[in-house]
DNA sequence: ATCGAGTGCGCAATCGATTGTAATTTTTTC
DNA sequence: GAAAAAATTACAATCGATTGCGCACTCGAT
């Protein structure tokens, strides 16, 4: 920031007024005469006057910036939810900080800390895969800074959520690989402290249940990155393991089934259904195209940054509130046509 | 922000010492006695006070926030710009506001005059394809924030920029092609209007020249989106259009590429070799996977940011400067092995 | 005993905007 | 025409931190 910029004293001294009737004159305060709010009106807008944010804010004691701690920006799920945070953001007049932690616990402290001794009037995060704790959050609850989750959160501490239906996409998922006739599915779960990650299995189980299906636990497999499915994919070939399906946690590790089942002459879908979870990009350009259950991306990050303004607005006064979105099982060329 | 922050004063009252001992014994100001020192240092320890940056921000005229505008964040190549940004930053004690300008001039606009009015010492930022003039960053210019381009820069506009070496990554690009044997070879172009993709045109018809290889006009062809190069490739397809490869200004365009071209039974890379540009993470998921020209994104940020902050700490003094990174062509399966 | 230098610290202004209260001017009323 | 009421506007404090200037005090030197 440099100088060059209009003040309310300069508006003042150029009209021989004080300072503070030009303040009130600016926001129509009816203590001033109509000549004199003419007057400051006009000059105003010819010097392109606009308050200093930092003043406001170090008087407001609110910044109007919202902090974002986000694992990492570049999967397409978290880029759009950072995209519908900035929508609903900018309508309400807030800026938007954004730090990765990189799925790394220690880096989400780090960004934590800056945050906190930093100007945000609340924070919008999805936790690390490494999180455990919240001590580092705790924080900003004690200096009532409001906390809103988005897509993974903290069970045990209490605030405003914004979470997939996961259970429910997952469930759909394996329901219609079922339907279809597929009875040896293969789940590729994420990280088992991740509760996102045991309500997908979740679901996947419960699907079988409803549907009379065996449930055979070897078929579920510890696997979430495109280049460990690759290894993943290839070792459950070779094992001779029978299947006849794959879901998958997120679609990048679907791509790497696809690419490995397909270089052992695997046919998808003929011999092997595939489904995936996020709806990523990559889905539709990937052959076949896949078959995945869609996370409406901007939408969460509407719906976080409208309940953490809310929970800004109206400070404690409201019961702590959960939002569960919606999924939709896309159905793409990795799957039987019904 | 709320209350509950120690400030200055509340040491000073708890001292029973002025603000200003307090202030000058935490930076160890000459004046002050070590005693005094001492009791204000563990104090400040134990309270855990932080200067407060708002307060700071209006006194120093500096905010220590640059603001970065993007095109779409969701592109990799934009994440990992941000993702290099944020880490040097991070380094030296700023915060980064990202905002998208959605590829569209409006919005652009907006972003940039949300900024302008707001706290930035500085600013990063890759134009919209929209992009023709710079009158609204002019006025950062004449109030002194100083600007740096990445990727995508307004040539008339003096400032410094970080830029990918368009020109030499297309050129050897297509030099590989015509090296492999390819004669035809088809540009999926990006718009006219961008420098970028201008010169990554000229490195294509320059590799030509000076291999001797004859150039054929009709071969370029305006598409740069995914979907497009969907409806694009099956057009040339269907024209009779010989050619026997294809070279895309980005890696979504060279996925709908393969995609069409598969469709149609040409066979990657013995018929039609395909390159990319960008090294997108989706070139190793799609198949074949996908030569492309690799740009260091996250070097760029870096780059960027060391620039911007250079610029900010020493004012006007250094000349304008342009950094070009180097590119590296990735071999991968959709061109033939050397 | 007094002057001068040196030490340690506080006052007050500043950054830009806001706001309770006081002060001034204008208008009204008897 | 003077006092009371109403209408305007100015003053000063505030948000948190910094800094030029000056004050008070100590100590050695003359």
């Amino acid at each position: 920031m440099k100088s060059s910029n209009v003040t309310i004293k300069d508006i003042a001294k150029l009209l021989s007024i004080s300072p503070s009737t030009v303040s009130r004159a600016l926001k129509d305060h009816p203590d001033i005469s109509q000549t004199t709010k003419d007057q400051v009106n006009s000059l105003a807008k010819e010097l392109n006057y606009r308050p200093n944010p930092i003043a406001l804010s170090l008087r407001n004691r609110r910044s109007n910036v919202i902090g974002v701690v986000i694992p990492e920006i570049v999967h397409y799920f978290f880029s759009s939810v950072i995209s519908g945070i900035e929508k609903v953001a900018g309508e309400h007049g807030y800026s938007v900080m954004v730090s990765q932690s990189d799925e790394k616990y220690e880096r989400e402290k780090e960004v934590c800390t800056t945050f906190q001794h930093s100007i945000i009037d609340g924070i919008l995060i999805s936790i690390s895969k490494e999180t455990n704790d919240f001590a580092h959050l705790q924080k900003f609850e004690d200096e009532g800074i409001p906390i809103v989750f988005f897509d993974r959160m903290i069970e045990e501490f209490e605030s405003d959520r914004v979470i997939i239906n996961d259970y429910e996409g997952a469930f759909q998922a394996t329901e219609y690989l079922i339907v279809e006739g597929r009875r040896r599915i293969v789940h590729f779960a994420g990280p088992k402290n991740r509760l996102i990650s045991q309500n997908r299995l979740k679901g996947y189980l419960e699907a079988h249940k409803k549907n009379g299906v065996v449930i055979d636990e070897s078929l579920v497999i510890y696997c979430d990155e495109f280049d460990k499915a690759l290894i993943e994919t290839q070792k459950i070939i070779d094992s001779g393991l029978k299947f006849d399906a794959i879901f998958t946690v997120n679609d990048f590790t679907a791509a790497g089934v696809l690419k490995t089942l397909q270089k052992n002459g695997i046919k998808v879908p003929t011999d092997v259904s595939v489904i995936g979870f996020g709806n990523d990009y990559i889905a539709e350009m990937i052959e076949p195209t896949l078959t995945t259950v869609s996370q409406p991306g901007f939408t969460m990050g509407e719906r976080a940054m409208e309940m953490l303004i809310n929970r800004i607005k109206n400070e404690k006064n409201d019961p702590i509130h959960t939002d569960v979105l919606p999924t939709k099982l896309v159905l793409r060329n990795s799957t039987k046509p019904r």
